[in-house]
DNA sequence: GATGAATGAGGATTCATTCAT
DNA sequence: AATGAATGAATCCTCATTCAT
């Protein structure tokens, strides 16, 4: 519960662009706490509260909850389109998925409630999940598809690909949006500098034992 | 508040086991909703007509929607409690592993939404998460990484070790908990029979390859 | 996306009258919608938005909702008033009220809400229920009543005359406010320009029959 | 306005029948207020609050204002079906007419709200006005033309036939509905019962004025 | 064990209006 | 004269829960 005193606590905002600042306030706020809450679980006016205005207020700058909702998505995984469009024009198929792979956990470690943002979507079929895996997981998915098939030493069978391929989402998404549990389980926090350093280590050793089944890498 | 004593007041079932049914009937009906809505986004009156009755009965039931939804964990996870005490006994660590995950996954796709009202917990650090991790994941993760451990092949560092038991984790919640999306990706049910199958031989072969590094199973 | 509404479409106007313009659209609008839906269930800003500009600006025109609402009405009552002038000059009551009726016929037909603005106050009893009374139907009503009282074949009783009169206002502004009653009912558009001719001459018919018991009237 | 402080002021109803009675008080208050200010104008929590509960205790009762609003219009239209029934058998249709506008007079009487309701209804244009045309104004008007037909004194034209029923309707609505306005006007209340009974009486009159042109009704 | 009725708390959203720009 | 942003009040409605029957 945040102050209910003070219904005006703007730090220091005496430029005039207030209201493009507004909006993205309440996508900030918007997107952790539908991250740690859900859709369903969180409350426009604990929303309104924390980026410090009233709820009907917020109505000035998203059409209702669905649509607060919506933005919050689509401004969390548009920036991940992005990556997709570089992919398709590379050459080395395989060595550029480790990349891409990279920039990923770049993007989800510096915006970790995308990953449960997504995993909320997931788990309810929410209507947006259709959008987020033609625009952005098919790709991905493609690509790792392919790198696998061009792959002459992968251990995986046709009928086992799709499911590596599925591995490595999970692991990737599992890594942000299961932090709590990974917290309770290794007592290490996954979302700290050094852990997200090491997962990206591991997720890169990772990729290739998924990709060939057998591990090239060497430490950096 | 109804009363914190008696959890239990079923009393002479002279017909047979109606009472009984009925709990499991709720049960049931909560185990599904609260896997695809989350405990929030369920209502309480949502479970009780889906399980043809009325909300204040359900309270002749449970003591209250929390009260619900913990058994509803309990019930789910309890069972996975059992494999862990075999696991603990046995002398091989690694082929030991092998057969708990089996055990797991086939507990899993008989009840595919635990997976999902796991990773739920996860994300919304419910209150529940401790009790999960300490009496199940807990010791699954003990196990494995003394498997791994014991493994001289291993390719994973000490570091890499816990990362690597959690992708185990990643993959198997997240083949049930994200069926939606990968139903969405791949065009193919997870959940159906085959499907599951595959799944299990994958992820065999799968565990091998994170143990390990290199892929050691023949088809069984 | 916040407003999907753009509440500016003006073309080009940049001539003088603008802001005389802008009212008497406010005011047309307003008129429209409050005849449709009522004081209550009509939206300021939809009225603004109708007119091609936000609620706010409206205020630059009006005092608010309540202010708008008695302009319709003053200056949807207020020709009348003039009519009702012109009436008590007269020497001929009977055959000026005929005229009068005319008259009144043909400004509602132009302005066909100001009846069911009036029906609206009168169902609500509204505050200004009372001005419309004394300033406009008072005076035609006692006109109406001496036009009676000196016809010398009038069927009704003292008694009965205002009642008469009554039934006068309710069949002429029950054309009017009713339409889309008696459009269902007849499958005829009563606001339709030949059909509000022929409302027209069964005024004066019915008037006739009103006053004096009989039908003396001949086509016109 | 209501005492805002004791929500319950149950009158003496110890009977165990409370829940019909419960419903049928609510109607009732609906039923005031909706005639009196409309249903955009009427609050759930203003009903609620006259019929002695709160608000959401109402959504036992009624499935949403909506529903509640088209149970007082079917409740207070419905018994007028009735009449209609009645109509259809009888051999005299002129004289039958009379009767039947006798018995609606009544009705109406009893409950002054119905018309209001109705004009709100045509007003608005609402949903249900198709419903209330085609079951009982229908009718009525089909039968009042056939009388009219019937008649060889008739002073109306054929196309003049619908205009002088629809004064009928007019009248006889305008009498409940306008209450306000006529009281205002005539300063006597159109609903006391003595001006009821006058009302009843020069109805009959102005129908058979309206029906043949020639008043041939006497004194009763 | 089941239910209809009732309710306080809360939830999303609308509304009329103000104000700085 | 116009507007974007803000807001208190109110609106409809849902929810979890209680209680008498």
């Amino acid at each position: 519960m945040a102050n209910a005193i003070e219904p005006r606590a703007r730090s220091g905002d005496s430029t005039g662009v207030d209201s493009e600042s507004t909006r993205e306030r309440i996508l900030d706020v918007a997107e952790r706490l539908f991250a740690q809450r859900g859709l369903a679980g969180t409350a426009v006016r604990d929303i309104a509260r924390e980026a410090d205005l009233t709820a009907p207020s917020l109505y000035n700058h998203f059409d209702g909850k669905q649509a607060l909702y919506e933005a919050v998505l689509t401004r969390g995984v548009e920036p991940l389109f992005g990556l997709i469009d570089r992919l398709g024009q590379a050459d080395q198929a395989e060595e550029n998925s480790i990349h891409v792979l990279d920039a990923i956990m770049d993007h989800l470690a510096e915006h970790p409630d995308i990953a449960k943002l997504i995993q909320h979507e997931s788990l309810t079929g929410g209507a947006s999940l259709s959008h987020i895996v033609h625009g952005w997981l098919g790709p991905i998915v493609a690509q790792g598809l392919a790198a696998m098939k061009s792959n002459p030493d992968t251990v995986w069978s046709d009928d086992e690909q799709p499911m590596a391929v599925a591995a490595w989402i999970h692991v990737i998404l599992g890594h942000f949006a299961m932090a709590p549990l990974l917290r309770e389980l290794f007592e290490v926090d996954p979302l700290a500098p050094e852990q997200l350093e090491r997962q990206k280590r591991f997720l890169r050793r990772f990729a290739q034992l998924m990709l060939s089944g057998a591990d090239q890498a060497s430490e950096d």
